[in-house]
DNA sequence: GGAATATTTTACTCGCAGTAAGTACTATGA
DNA sequence: TCATAGTACTTACTGCGAGTAAAATATTCC
């Protein structure tokens, strides 16, 4: 029991580094390992996780988080990067070897489900934070998603003859469907991922492979 | 000119209220007006307006609108109950004579386009916010306007015997898609709100209205 | 008239984002 | 080898806004 320890400790253990510039000659962490370590505190701490934690989980102090990756908005759209390429991915992989067609999309609807589920808080940290700038970067969110999407949807309508000018607007709504479905079975349903998918299938699949019934009168 | 006054003015010039009850046996402000300024205080400042601008707005102090409302969520969830109905009354106003078909839902998207682009830094302060609770915040914030919708949705599918039970998933989707198109056509289209809505439809009426295309092999 | 109660403002605490200033190491050049 | 410059950290601050406790002043009831 030492009666003159300084303060109460900062730090849990690593990372109990005196000021001034570390012996080597590297950085002691880089921006991939301040944004892992993001993940981490998000995932531990919830999306309202302070940059205090993450700079603290990443075994470094908070003006390096700044240095490395930039404000918290910042931080936000570099996870948002990497959950749009996560998604991106598990959706190519999902879909994989099927014939293109509807279970194609029950695949791809189905692994947005899981994958959204499986990085729940990140998803939320991503998606959350309110201020002047929101609108922009919601959008620049949704964007990450929406631009790779509305590419194939063009090329698809144009392929099959139709118009691709709906591209845009399916694009970004798809996105704010999937999301909302998302957080809506991730938090109050109990169906597997498979059957709202299929649900979710019937609402778009006839729209998407562009059968058109009768339009009744303009 | 007195030359005492004590402070730098801390309101414009109404509520230069003493402390204290004042005279009068009703409260100055109820809820409802609290709830207005909000909105307009949002309106004027964008979603990242702080409480203390509200009470500047409603003409008293921030004590005041935790005592009315409370705090920052549930002025937020009292606001989002507000939009809900809007949206609701547009999309009903919208829809009126027409007969059910097509023409209604593109009427009824093409009113929520509008009314979120009329209300839109409302939508925002409504829809942004990081913190523990957010998940359960967003839901219960589409929920004011799923809920409605997944009930028309199962009335819908039973009279045309089709399976309700894809009304959740279904109204869930719908309001995620109709704030991401909305919130994209507001800040980055300069289509008008028919055509987008007319694409929209494109995309979602055939299922809507249970137009099964041949099921491809499974 | 005065105690009890209601309704407000003032004035604070607290937490966190973002930044400035200080400290210890490395690199370079005479 | 020493000094000087530059780099990569930490500590320690500022500032702002959410939320609350305490003080001030009015009304009501006896």
């Amino acid at each position: 029991m030492e009666s003159n320890d300084r303060h109460v400790e900062p730090m849990t253990d690593r990372a109990r580094r005196r000021p001034g510039r570390p012996a080597g000659r590297e950085h002691v962490v880089d921006r991939e390992r301040v944004l892992d370590a993001a993940e981490r505190a998000i995932a531990q701490y919830g999306a309202g996780v302070s940059i205090e934690a993450i700079a603290r989980e990443a075994g470094v102090t908070k003006p390096i988080v700044y240095a490395r990756v930039g404000k918290r908005t910042e931080v936000s759209d570099a996870l948002a990067q990497r959950l749009a390429d996560r998604l991106m991915e598990a959706a190519t992989t999902a879909i994989g070897a099927r014939r293109a067609g509807r279970t194609q999309l029950v695949a791809m609807i189905r692994s947005n489900l899981e994958t959204l589920a499986a990085h729940r808080e990140l998803f939320l940290f991503v998606s959350g934070g309110a201020s002047e700038e929101m609108p922009q970067r919601t959008l620049f969110l949704a964007s990450q998603s929406a631009k790779p999407m509305a590419d194939l949807i063009a090329v698809w309508r144009k392929a099959a003859g139709l118009d691709p000018a709906v591209a845009m607007a399916w694009a970004y709504g798809l996105v704010g469907l999937l999301n909302m479905a998302s957080l809506w079975w991730i938090n109050e349903s109990d169906e597997p991922a498979e059957r709202v998918a299929e649900q979710l299938t019937d609402l778009l699949w006839s729209g998407l492979a562009g059968i058109t019934p009768k339009r009744p009168a303009k």
